[in-house]
DNA sequence: GTCTATATGCGGATAGAC
DNA sequence: GTCTATCCGCATATAGAC
């Protein structure tokens, strides 16, 4: 990692925690192991570094859905494979795997903390944490169960509403269990029993 | 309102939108009409406004449950009628209560940012808000559709998971639209089809 | 590209007059 | 209980040597 790297990355450490005005230079300075002076070197402002960490942000989102394990739009034979062998276990699974790569994945949620944390004082963080937070996973996953219900696989019933079921007890989980990593365990088995239930009542036959 | 009663009431508005640290005395202070150093003759810090705030916050869960309109824990009576009386619009009106007091009642509202905000600088601020907003809505609507499960008017379902499906929706619909409160009625056609959803789902007959 | 030194301003808090 | 004046420390940022 160059230095240039190494600063943001820190940056974002802090800034998820203490937040960007609660965060200062000498700071992500000491823990890049540099002086803060040097640090203008490499960012003209402390608002610059926050700068690239959301377009950095942006360019990631892309990248997200393949990393949960889900199909790709542009890829039908997997996408008919994977809808052909959904089953309870799979939905769960899924929905462990969305769970866990958003409170886990270092850049991922580092960036929810801070997006959350900013969410009234910076609109460029705030839009991004938005769009993937809250909108692009349910509209992926409305698109997912519209198709599930087209191909018999679930009942007839509102595909967005349906994403709404399954996306928001995550989005609570995630909320409530960043703050405590401990105690993951309790927010997975609660996790399961709404994912099973929501299988319970979808499913077809 | 005392002077002391409108720093506290000041100081939430301005902790809520810029957090505690980026809440300047100078700040508070105007925004009551006095010096920042006459201040200091109600509070001897700004820490002392905030464990302020939080403790108010506390006597004020106990009385939550009335002002949602939900039958107290103590009278039999309301609870009866309440629990008989309950059709698929009473159902809608009962979510849409619970998700506008929140969002709208003044203090409650201003808590709710200033606990996003604070989470993980402020371990008292985030204990009231994780209580209020994450633990005691939902074991309170557990208990509410045990006690109609049990009743007959829903089918057989864990309670709990029942009260994770009808409150993380509205949850999740606070943190959106805490934010973009020109939109309420759009985050109330949602909350709408969910709940109605849910009623088709657990209804009994 | 790193350092030391420094300019400049702001924030929390106190002293003491009225 | 309000004000003016002030202390002190810290934060962002710049200048200039190496």
């Amino acid at each position: 990692m160059t230095t240039k790297e190494k600063i943001v990355d820190e940056a974002l450490s802090l800034f998820s925690v203490n937040g960007y005005k609660g965060t200062t230079v000498k700071s992500i300075a000491d823990a890049v192991g540099i002086k803060d002076s040097s640090l203008y070197k490499h960012f003209k402002s402390k608002q610059e570094i926050l700068d690239t960490i959301v377009a950095t942000m942006w360019s990631h989102i892309a990248d997200m859905s393949n990393a949960m394990g889900l199909p790709a739009d542009d890829d039908v034979e997997q996408a008919v494979s994977f809808y052909a062998s959904l089953d309870e276990n799979l939905l769960v699974e899924l929905s462990n795997q969305i769970f866990l790569f958003y409170l886990k994945d270092s850049f991922v949620s580092r960036f929810w903390r801070m997006g959350t944390i900013e969410q009234f004082q910076n609109p460029e963080v705030y839009r991004v944490f938005r769009k993937l937070f809250m909108e692009e996973s349910i509209a992926y996953q409305a698109g997912l169960f519209g198709e599930m219900v087209k191909q018999g696989i679930f009942i007839e019933a509102d595909p967005q509403v349906m994403a709404v079921y399954f996306y928001t007890p995550i989005y609570f989980l995630l909320s409530k269990y960043t703050n405590d990593l401990e105690h993951t365990d309790e927010a997975l088995e609660m996790l399961d029993k709404q994912v099973r239930e929501f299988y319970r009542i979808y499913r077809k036959g």
